[in-house]
DNA sequence: TGACATTGGTCAGATTCCCTGACTACTTTG
DNA sequence: CAAAGTAGTCAGGGAATCTGACCAATGTCA
């Protein structure tokens, strides 16, 4: 567990998504959405359009859902998710996502694609598509709800 | 900030980076390395070969050197790191790996080379080289440390 | 149909991680 | 040498996360 010259391929996927992450979080920070940390988007960031149950929430972001929980009541008293009942299941109740999370979703969405932009420069059109490509095939074997 | 159809690239980075810690921490706890955690281990992976300042440590982990120092108390009582003075800086220290620490450092490299090969596999030689290719490069605008 | 297992979610309590602010000791710089 | 900067610690607190126990609704199958 020591650094090494030549970094593994997960750590070089790290670096970049690490910088996006900062990015994106600054933008929000400073367009007024300072009101929720990293580990509560990581949770919205994973509400699909119609609503996601706290279990699927908490699985995908690899987290019990206890604590799925804890955090979606903070984004819920922050006012960026309501919960309804599952019309399909009473024990369950969905998580849905409130107009002020599709109002941080515009802000973050526009830093990502200026991000790729920056990266599609410097990395040539080429390059980014291989990227793209390799990275999508390998979500096969290592996204377990791809 | 709700989930969509075309992850972004920061994303789809994301995704295989996880699953390969996984698999290493899954790796180690069963190799008998189960006394340190992840943020630990964080921290563990960015000493170097001759020992590493804390606060060079801290930035690096991009933490503040308070929860540096923290981290490194507790691997220095699970027996992965000593610290020594920095005989250039009476006020420094340096964290040195121990024996411990190259021992769960191996079995890391290997479970890291097992799943680079299947990820070869799965992609072919070609496109694996494209996307190392891609992800050093990238390096070079996202990591600060590069 | 009725017992049993499974699934969605909550409550309670503890631990870990990480931060800000304030401080000491040593080093560098003008 | 005085001032400013750097390495690290101490104190206190908040956020994220876990385990274990539990309840209610659903699914399964003899």
């Amino acid at each position: 567990m020591v650094a090494e010259s030549e970094p593994n391929t997960g750590v070089l996927m790290f670096l970049p998504y690490r910088a996006l992450e900062n990015r994106v979080f600054a933008a929000l920070a400073e367009a007024g959405f300072d009101d929720f940390t990293p580990a509560q988007a990581r949770v919205m960031q994973r509400i699909g359009p119609d609503g996601t149950r706290l279990t699927e929430l908490a699985e995908q972001a690899q987290i019990t859902k206890q604590t799925a929980g804890f955090l979606v009541d903070q984004l819920e008293k922050a006012g960026y998710v309501t919960r309804v009942p599952d019309p399909s299941d009473r024990r369950a109740r969905l998580v849905r996502g409130a107009a002020k999370a599709w109002a941080a979703k515009e802000v973050a969405d526009a830093v990502v694609a200026q991000v790729e932009r920056e990266w599609e420069e410097h990395l040539g059109r080429r390059r980014m598509r291989q990227l793209r490509e390799a990275l999508t095939l390998l979500r096969e074997i290592t996204d377990p709800w791809a």
